[in-house]
Order: structure tokens, then C-alpha cells, then sequence
DNA sequence: GGAGCTGCATAGGTCCAGCCTATGTAAACG
DNA sequence: CGTTTACATAGGCTGGACCTATGCAGCTCC
């Protein structure tokens, strides 16, 4: 017995047609015709009937069927069984995250990560919101971490809401007139250092500005998270930013805002209509896990 | 995938031992390595850790393991069910008969089939004929004993006569002017009780009385054998019954039909075009066993 | 009714895969 | 350090799985 001739059979038997059934299989009639009947002939009994036209299963074709059904369907989940494992000891998970997580929270749990699956290649890309979604979207990332709400609702993406992270303003150490908590309007009379377009900052801060009824003026536009910061310490003017990032820079003044603050909330996000590949699974599992676990502290 | 593989595979697992599991599959070392690398380098992953003197088996190996053997199992079951039916230990027979044949013939026939093989399930279906026939046409029965000749005559079916019935008119024990020997024609004066359409006695009988040239009269009408002789018994006028069947109640009058006499050919049919199922033609031939050893006496 | 069509079976040829033997190689052991 | 053990590799052989071409039975349609 041969798994080819099972699935020959089980082509015969769903068509009930020879020739139909060869070409599912992708052969020439007379081989599967030779084929089934090699397979009767070691089982010792017909397994169909060839009426004219009308091709049906022998009583022994019958007790056949469901078992050569299952053989099959086991070797398909076999072949995907190992397939996982392999997948989990090489291959590789391209995570989109912004810049803020990249320094943030990325570094603990990719290190987590990477020591229990050492075989698989991060790749990371930073990147706004916007962007990252696009490039899921397109599939040249498995999963991505991003600010809620999108924007430009994708219905096609699942997103799990992660945390909420707090957003403070930061500004030099000898910065005068700093109260003890900031409310946005104080921002109208105070230049801000501000991230290139494209950063989820950039739009948050902006639009809570426009929300308090008056447009942002900035002292330096453009830059990522290091040059921001870099102008801020300067004393260029200050900057929105994560408490989480500015936690990293205690050379910097921290200010939290006045209630209800100002927060932002993201989202561990991947395509909703096709499964992620195994290891970006398990990554989501890792993120999921370390986020519960720390955000319980 | 192949099968084959499996079972190799299977027998390193088993032994921990390529040498050893080549002797137990018999064939030589190398063609057991190399059937190994080459499944696993269709599935993507190591199987086996190949440290000296100390093969075991990888993760993969583990994960392929318990489906593997299914599989293998599985293959054994599938040969030994359709042994089994093969080997007539198991199946069923859906056999059509006559109500009379089913009370007279039948009994001691499927006696002696279920006694040569009592794991065949005996299902029997009691009708007309031309109900019969139709049952088989659809493939509801395999095999069925009808009476000939048909009337709606399907070259589809294959009919092979099997015994002659002689027919006999039965009476209550003491209806009077009852002859030695009935012909039709005494039919006219004397009013019959009649089984439901759809009885082959039913349309014989008329038919015979219209040959003769006139229609019969029914005293009673509708009912199975069973009450069509409780009704001959109560005196409400005569029936013709197979003499099988009038022979199984001795308290009726039987009287035979002059000669000519009246007979009806009862036939073993089954479809053409499609070979009965093992278990069938197997009574099939115990049928006409039974037959053409008891006519002869 | 025969010409064409459909659809499975058969015939005959090709080629690859699975098996073989012979040999290589690496570890273990006295 | 030779010997043994045991798996891997090399290269040749053969059967079987596949192909194309053809046969043949039943059906349709003019």
C-alpha cells in the first residue's frame, strides 16, 4: 500500500469519475487507473464499481474510505507538526514597533525572547503608526506594535490593546516657570521641540493642542527620539514624550500633566486574515505574557 | 511521505539503533539511512541525534512519533477491515422476497447462510415485485426473489429462475361442492378473498380469471397472507395460495388446479451492471444450492 | 444504424527512486 | 594503535510508477 494510491483513491471516491479524479491529482488517466487497481488487488477486493458513467464505492470501498481519509489527514498534520517545531528553531519574526517602544519596552522582552528561541532573527522596524500598519498590511511585517486608535481603520487587522503609557513633558534641567504639573494650554506660550512628521507623537501632541484650542509653535521640527531629546536639553523648548523614555534621561526635567493627563494607549496588532507565522505567534505570546506579568506591578 | 518511511522511522525509534531496526524492516543498513535522510529532509528537520551508540530521538522526531505510528496502524486496520468483508466475517445482505417465499422458502435457506456466516447481517425486505425491482434498480437491495415474468421488464436486471410454485385454490374445511381438482373457469360462480394491490398473487390470479374470460368476484379484499387465510378459514370464500403455503396450514382445504394447473416461476434477480457485494452472491449461491438440491427430491 | 463521443482499461516504453554491495569515517576500547 | 562498532557515502541495478497511444464498451445524435 502506497499513501499515493490512498489519495488516489480518495480523489476516485469524492469525484466518482477517473478521469476527473487524475486530473485533481495531476496525473494521466491510465495511471490512476493502474494504481487503483494495484491497490484492489493487494487488498484482494474491488473498490469501486465501474458502471458506465456511474462509478460508485464496493461495500469494500466503503470500509475503506474512512480510514484511508484519516491516514491522509495524518500525514498532513504530521508534516505541519514538525514544520513548527522547525519554524521555532530557525526562521525569523519582523516586528514593527515606534521608536519609543524600541527603547522602551523592546529591549526586556526581545532578550526574553531571543534566549528561548535563539535560532530565530529579529528584525525590527521602527516606524509611526501609519507606516507600520501599511507594511502589515502588505505583509512585510508579522506583527507591530502601534498607537490606538488607528487612524486608518484597517478592519483586516486584529489589535490588542497592550498598555497605557503616560505622556509627560520634558524639558532642560534649568528651565524656569515649571510647575509642578502642566496642563496642555500652558504649551500655547512655550516653544515645543518637535518629532519629524510621521511620528505618532508628533500627531498626538499637536491635535491635543488643537483640542485646547490653540496651534502648537515649534522651536525645532524635525529628528528622531535622540535628537529631540538632544534639542530639549539644549533648552530649545520642551517636548511630549512617553514617561517611559523620559525615566531614561534623569539629565532631563520631567512634568507630568495635570489631570486627566495625557496617555496613549498601544496595541500589539497583526493581519487578522492570515495566521502569523509560528514564531511571531509565540512572540506575541512572549510580549502578551511580559506586558500582564509587569503591568500587574 | 511515504509509507514505507514511516515504518522505518518507527523501527529506529523503536530499537534506538539503525543497524538493528535494518534487520527488523530487512533491508540493508544504508538503504535504511538513507530512507531516513530523505524524510527528514522532506519535513524539514532531524529526526534522530545521531551521538555514537546513543540515537534518540530529536523534538521533531518526538512530535512525529505518535502519528506516525497511527498511521501505520491505521494501514493494518484498513487491510484487515476490508479482509473481513472479503473474508465474509463481516457485511450485510439486503435480500427482497415474495411474503410467501419470505414464510415458506426463506426460513430454512438463511438458517443454514447465517450458520456458514453469522457475521453477516441478513436484511430482509418483504414486497411485491415490482417494488422489488424498483428497490434494486436504486441499489436498495442487493438481491431479491421476484416473480416472473416481470412486467415492467428491465434489461438492467439479471433474473435467473429459480423453482416453479404450483398454485392451489384453499378453502374452509367444510365449503361444500369443492371437486377433486379446481379449473379456472369454477372460479367464476365462487367469490375469492383477495390479497392488497400490490401482491403478485393478486395480479396472477386476475389475470388468470381474465384469460379465461371473465372478471373475479372478491368476497373480501385487501389484507397479507396471514389474514387473506384467516379469512378462507372463517369460510368467506376461497384464496389461491402457493401450495407451499397451503401445505403450513392443514386446516384449510387445498385443492389443486386441474391440468394444465396454475404455476408461478419465482427468480433469484440482481443488477447487471454492477457485481453484488461479496456477502450477496455468497447467498446467492446457497440459494440455488438449496434449490437444485431440493427439486430434485 | 453508424458516426462520433465519452470514459475506463490495456499495452508498451521510459526513467527515477529505493534497494543493494562496497567503502569511508568516526568513536570506543583493550 | 590496531580492532571493533556503527552510521554515512558512493555507485550500480532493477522494479515500479508514470507516460503516450490505443482498445473497447456504452451512449448520443443525426
Amino acid at each position: 500500500m502506497q499513501l499515493q494510491q490512498l489519495v488516489y483513491f480518495l480523489a476516485v471516491a469524492e469525484t466518482r469519475h477517473f478521469t476527473r479524479a487524475a486530473e485533481r491529482v495531476h496525473i494521466a488517466q491510465p495511471s490512476l487507473s493502474q494504481q487503483i487497481k494495484a491497490l484492489e488487488r493487494e487488498l484482494g477486493a474491488e473498490l469501486f464499481s465501474r458502471a458506465r458513467g456511474n462509478i460508485a464505492l464496493t461495500d469494500a470501498g466503503q470500509a475503506l474510505l474512512p480510514i484511508a481519509a484519516r491516514i491522509i489527514a495524518d500525514t498532513e498534520t504530521a508534516t505541519q507538526e514538525v514544520q513548527e517545531l522547525v519554524q521555532l528553531r530557525r526562521g525569523r519574526v519582523r516586528l514593527g514597533a515606534t521608536p519609543s517602544l524600541c527603547t522602551g519596552l523592546l529591549p526586556d522582552i526581545l532578550r526574553d525572547y531571543h534566549r528561548q528561541y535563539p535560532g530565530i532573527r529579529l528584525i525590527i522596524e521602527e516606524g509611526g503608526s501609519r507606516d507600520l500598519v501599511r507594511e502589515l498590511a502588505t505583509g512585510s511585517l508579522d506583527l507591530a506594535l502601534i498607537v490606538l486608535p488607528l487612524q486608518s481603520h484597517d478592519p483586516a487587522l486584529d489589535a490588542t490593546p497592550l498598555l497605557h503609557e503616560d505622556l509627560v513633558a520634558v524639558s532642560a534641567a534649568g528651565t524656569p516657570d515649571m510647575p509642578e504639573a502642566l496642563r496642555v494650554q500652558d504649551l500655547r506660550d512655550r516653544p515645543l521641540v518637535m518629532f519629524r512628521r510621521g511620528y505618532d507623537l508628533r500627531e498626538l501632541t499637536t491635535s491635543a493642542c488643537r483640542a485646547a484650542g490653540f496651534e502648537p509653535t515649534f522651536a525645532v521640527e524635525g529628528g528622531e527620539m535622540d535628537a529631540v531629546l538632544g534639542f530639549v536639553g539644549a533648552g530649545l523648548g520642551l517636548a511630549v514624550v512617553p514617561s517611559m523614555v523620559a525615566e531614561r534621561r534623569p539629565t532631563l526635567r520631567s512634568t507630568p500633566f495635570a489631570p486627566p493627563g495625557l496617555t496613549r494607549t498601544i496595541a500589539l496588532a497583526h493581519r487578522k486574515d492570515a495566521e502569523p507565522p509560528r514564531a511571531a505567534r509565540e512572540l506575541r505570546r512572549v510580549l502578551l505574557d511580559y506586558v500582564r506579568t509587569h503591568s500587574t506591578t
